[in-house]
RNA sequence: GCCGCUGUAGCUCAGUGGUAGAGCGCGUCAUUGGUAAUGACGAGGCCGGGAGUUCAAUUCUCCCCAGCGGCACCA
């Protein structure tokens, strides 16, 4: 006899190889019924697995939604995994997990038939339909490894082997069966579980197979790509729905498609990777940059401008050229030729390089003259325009670019400082942040594999970062503070911030690193209170992280909405008669004069019309004038997203308008 | 860089082995109007680039380039 005990504290005696089933149908058909599988100790457990030992058990609906979610989305995977080998025999499974939205299958097409696509996908969809609609039983299995190894060797599944050759020699592995001992069509995979009872536990109307992609076998570069078929699944029809409805949402806040609509800037494959900006985007890009040096000229930093082009023995020095080469673009002393006219690479030429970051060029600086320990900290700052060569398939619009400029800083301080000073930056990250209606998570990523530096030093820098981020009180949950192992640059560990957008996406954008690698390397110091020679701790930090990026991020979490005080055109005087226009000019010239961004559209064309165009180009407030606005001195004005109208006079209008055109930080309030 | 998909007018997209169409936008004219599209007419295209098959290629084949979705990468 084993003994059970329940959330509730009441505990049971029950036959050792009862399972989580057996017990709920003892409490209730009701539970039996609903549960689908079960808490064990705190791991979950199948609700058919014998229980062979005193365990605390809490059995979990579909009312736990996170875990239920998580086991339906696995079962997916498994379905998709078996619909793909029904239909496409020689097909090689491999690895398919829930996802935050879904699930996907990595699986190796027969070579007769080439890669999936997302032609492929309705058979694949109606095949999982079948099987779900089979209510085929899932049955667990242990087997030994050798066993297992020789089914996937027979199979010729060649991934499936290789992986559980890797696995301990001695381990028990779990299989699971989707069909009872007697199906021929009984199906089979190594998984740890759980899952639930049956296929038919299943929806088969909350999934959708989304698309296909090429990934590699076990995330290596090296290794044979793979198809991943990907899907999104859920509970039931409605919450599929909500989640195809959010899709669209996303897909409507595309800062590449809000970009063209709104006229904000382009790109062309000239200029493969790089932003073409227009008008209005870079108005944004203005009141950002202005916005941030208010922010730097408080916090204490000096504004610095650094050269695009340095000599590559400048950055084998800083030690880039070693690591970085391969993102860097290299640029060759061209001298004219004579001759013929053409340019030519002198034999001797002398390579430079464009700068895929900022540092090295501020260490230069700071190494000019002879700093006191009374200099420090010394916070140097740029608008750093970087340039890196970027994989092909890795640009997307303005969030992966191979031009950008970096809201960038280098603190440089005394080993005692760096503490005080990260966290300074957490509080100024956190007010810039904030301006922006954000809220974010702060994660520190530790040592990377890849690295400079001793040992010792990378224990210090950590535990500085953990112990600022522990004095800024944001070491916790609410912060959703986590640590990241390998994940850090490879000179020093890093803070990061990542914001949650209005559509609760993550986007990484701040960042603070301790670094002690780069003032060695390029043999800074200062003068100390002893008279002799230190090392300065350098901080690397940004907090738009760059500005193409923000501006993506902004578009897309205002869905191009931008707050007025961001928004290229802040408002339009729109008047409906011709005979209004003497007046609607000298209301123009008012908004003019107060600094706002107006346009005035004295157009022959319908009010309809303008409001509509205006709506549209997302303009925040139209100042319609007709006739009785221009005999009574006022406006009428429309603002974006409501319905009505708000007539008033100009100098009501003017105060509201500056007001709201006013950044949050000279408001002295949030947006 | 890797896998898949896509590339036709400024934009969104139809279409065809016999050198092209719509809507919006743009221009002209008429219309002076009251809060999300006034009407008529008109001008716009090397059908991504190169090669091949063919009497004939925007259409079929191959190679490039770029974009999109992922993977890997993101100092």
């Amino acid at each position: 006899m084993i003994k059970i005990t329940l959330p509730d504290g009441s505990a049971r005696e029950v036959e050792s190889g009862t399972t989580p089933g057996d017990i709920a149908a003892a409490i209730g058909p009701g539970l039996a019924k609903a549960a689908i599988a079960a808490r064990v100790d705190g791991e979950l457990y199948d609700i058919m697995r014998p229980l062979e030992r005193d365990v605390q058990l809490a059995l979990i609906t579909a009312r736990d939604e996170a875990d239920a979610l998580e086991l339906a989305r696995h079962d997916f995977a498994h379905v998709l995994a078996e619909a793909v080998q029904a239909l496409f025999p020689g097909t090689q499974i491999t690895f398919g997990p829930a996802t935050d939205d879904g699930f996907y299958y990595d699986v190796m097409a027969p070579a007769s038939c080439g890669p999936f696509t997302t032609d492929d996908l309705p058979a694949i969809e109606a095949k999982m339909r079948e099987i779900i609609r089979a209510d085929k039983p899932l049955r667990r299995e242990v087997w030994s490894r050798a066993d297992l190894i020789a089914k996937w060797d027979a199979d010729g599944e060649v991934f499936k082997a290789e992986w559980a050759k890797e696995l301990p020699e001695n381990e028990e592995l779990t299989v699971y069966w989707s069909g009872d001992a007697n199906d021929p069509t009984a199906w089979l995979d190594m998984c740890r579980g759980p899952h639930l009872a049956s296929t038919g536990k299943l929806d088969p109307d909350a999934f959708k197979l989304t698309r296909v992609a090429g990934a590699y076998w076990r995330g290596d570069q090296k290794n044979a790509q793979l198809t991943r078929i990907y899907g999104t699944g859920w509970l039931n029809k409605k919450q599929l729905n909500a989640h195809l409805t959010m899709l669209e949402e996303a897909a409507k806040r595309d800062h590449r498609r809000l970009g063209q609509e709104m006229d904000l800037f382009h790109m062309q494959h000239e200029a493969q990777g790089s932003v073409f900006w227009h008008p209005h985007g870079f108005t944004i890009w203005r009141e950002l940059e202005s916005y941030m040096r208010r922010a730097i000229d408080d916090g204490g930093y000096n504004e610095i401008k650094t050269p695009q082009l340095m000599d590559v023995r400048q950055w084998e020095q800083s030690g880039h050229w070693g690591k970085y080469a391969e993102n860097m673009f290299a640029v060759p002393d061209i001298v004219p030729d004579g001759e013929d006219g053409s340019p030519k690479i002198a034999e001797d030429a002398a390579w430079m390089a464009m700068k895929p970051m900022n540092c090295p060029a501020h260490v230069l600086v700071f190494k000019q003259g002879i700093k006191s320990y009374r200099d420090l900290p010394l916070r140097l700052y740029e608008h750093g325009c970087c340039h890196r060569n970027e994989p092909h398939g890795a640009l997307h619009g303005l969030m992966r670019v191979r031009q950008f400029t970096q809201d960038d800083a280098h603190i440089f301080c005394r080993e005692d400082q760096v503490v005080e000073e990260v966290r300074k930056f957490c509080a100024l990250a956190d007010r810039v942040y904030k301006d922006f209606g954000f809220t974010y998570h702060v994660k520190l990523a530790l040592r990377p594999e890849k690295r400079f530096g001793s040992e010792a030093d990378w224990d210090k820098a950590e535990q500085e970062l953990r112990d600022a981020v522990a004095e800024a009180g944001m070491a916790n949950d609410d912060y959703g503070w986590e640590e990241l192992p390998g994940e850090g640059a490879f000179y020093a560990p890093k803070l990061e911030w990542h914001l949650t957008d209005a559509i609760g996406r993550t986007w990484q954008v701040g960042t603070i690193q301790g670094d002690r690698v780069l003032p060695e390397r390029l043999d800074a110091s200062y003068v100390g209170e002893d008279g002799g020679r230190h090392r300065p701790v350098m901080l690397h930090r940004a907090i738009f992280g760059s500005y193409e990026r923000f501006i993506g991020i902004l578009i897309e979490h205002y869905a191009g909405r931008m707050p007025v005080w961001l928004a290229p055109v802040q408002a339009v005087v729109a008047t409906i008669v011709s005979d209004a226009d003497p007046y609607a000019e000298t209301v123009m010239a008012k908004l003019k004069a107060a600094g706002i961004r107006v346009q005035s559209d004295y157009r022959n064309e319908s009010i309809n019309y303008k409001v509509r165009e205006h709506s549209v180009g997302k303009v925040p407030h139209i100042l319609v004038i007709g006739k009785r606005e221009a005999e009574e001195g006022k406006v009428a004005i429309r603002t974006l997203g409501s319905q009505g109208q708000r007539i008033m006079t100009v100098d009501e209008a003017l105060a509201m308008l500056t007001e709201e055109a006013s950044a949050p930080d000279l408001r002295g309030g949030m947006i």
